[in-house]
DNA sequence: ATTATCTATAGATCTATAGATAATGC
DNA sequence: ATTATCTATAGATCTATAGATAATGC
């Protein structure tokens, strides 16, 4: 007790990396002070010289997480270094992503609490999903559209295939939308041959 | 105080769609009973007459939620006799349905709780999947792949859509994923001449 | 007589604060 | 001396229960 400024920075930021893990895998309104406290090594009386209230801390925990999320997908991104968009998709749409929600996407997790808070909260969200529409390229008018339906079929893919009961029917909404989106826009650089294989619906 | 059968029915129906309505506009963790049961009317000290505990409503609300959001969007789609397809895109990604998420799709505003949820939930929010899927007509494989990234579009568009802060980023997801969904499968019986005009990419 | 609802309250939980303790850092 | 953390507790809130009240329905 009593210990230097560089490990009250490292309590701090303990108690906001556990919360922004927490509230991505039970919800905004869910983990206690006392109990993120304790998980952080630390007694639930301390936290009020961290942050002025619980709804500071969601909050910032819900940036942070928004944040982490972002990343972690434009690694996978940047790893699939011959297709980084395929690479993202396979990423996202993973049974590791949908089974790990409190590493994962945050746009997915909190997105229907974020829509019930506040302004400071929806602008970072903002930002992440414009982070991931870069990732997923919008350059021009026409990348841009088809950048906003890919995010929004990963995000609701993800939504969804963690909210069936049915595992087969959970690993189909992934797969689906993986190979779909994959699909759809085989960015014409690598793979255009691909797409005459691919024309959407046999004229009937 | 003390009414006939038909009357705690009635009071029951009260609690339970009044439920329905505040998990989807508050989150499955938020309305006390004590609040839910003044709305309805009612002290707080009958509730347990009517549910075992807390959860239990919860439980049946959801699925209530669940069932009133699909209808209503099966309504929109019946009414665009036309191009029922296309009806319940423009209803499902209106500003008026994201603007009223206490009476609008629960695959959306529940869909994180529901998988952090029971087995009961999820077979529930499974069935509603079925439904929608099944109104966007998933009667061919090629179809219901068609059906379930037409589905994940929606849901990820509308979950967005109300978590971004700029009203104009809002719109913008909901007008691109709308026009790009109605386009990519006009259906071959009626409009299939549309579908020459909107080729997806020209190759560069 | 039965029961739907009400009043009152027990018990648990949670946020926030006050004051004590034991380190840091000038 | 300052301050990061701890112990202890006040005050609010919430679920659930017990017992009273006033209708229903045989």
């Amino acid at each position: 007790m009593g210990h230097s400024q560089a490990a009250k920075a490292e309590s701090r930021e303990r108690v906001l990396r556990i919360t922004a893990r927490r509230i991505r895998e039970e919800g905004m309104a869910n983990p206690g002070v006392a109990d993120l406290m304790k998980e952080a090594g630390l007694t639930h009386g301390g936290f009020y010289k961290h942050f002025t209230s619980r709804d500071d801390l969601i909050d910032e925990a819900a940036a942070v997480a928004l944040l982490d999320g972002e990343a972690k997908m434009a690694a996978a991104a940047e790893r699939g270094a011959d297709d980084p968009r395929a690479a993202l998709i396979d990423a996202y749409l993973s049974p590791r992503h949908r089974d790990t929600p409190g590493t994962g996407c945050a746009l997915v997790t909190l997105g229907a609490a974020v829509g019930r808070g506040g302004d400071d909260v929806k602008e970072v969200y903002e930002k992440q999903v414009r982070s991931y529409l870069s990732l997923l390229g919008d350059a021009t008018e026409e990348d841009r559209a088809e950048a906003v339906v890919t995010l929004s079929a990963m995000v609701g893919a993800l939504l969804m295939s963690r909210a069936v009961a049915d595992p087969a029917a959970s690993e189909e909404l992934l797969r689906t939308v993986a190979e779909r989106l994959k699909r759809s826009t085989a960015k014409p650089n690598e793979g255009a041959r691909k797409r005459g294989a691919t024309s959407r619906r046999q004229p009937s």
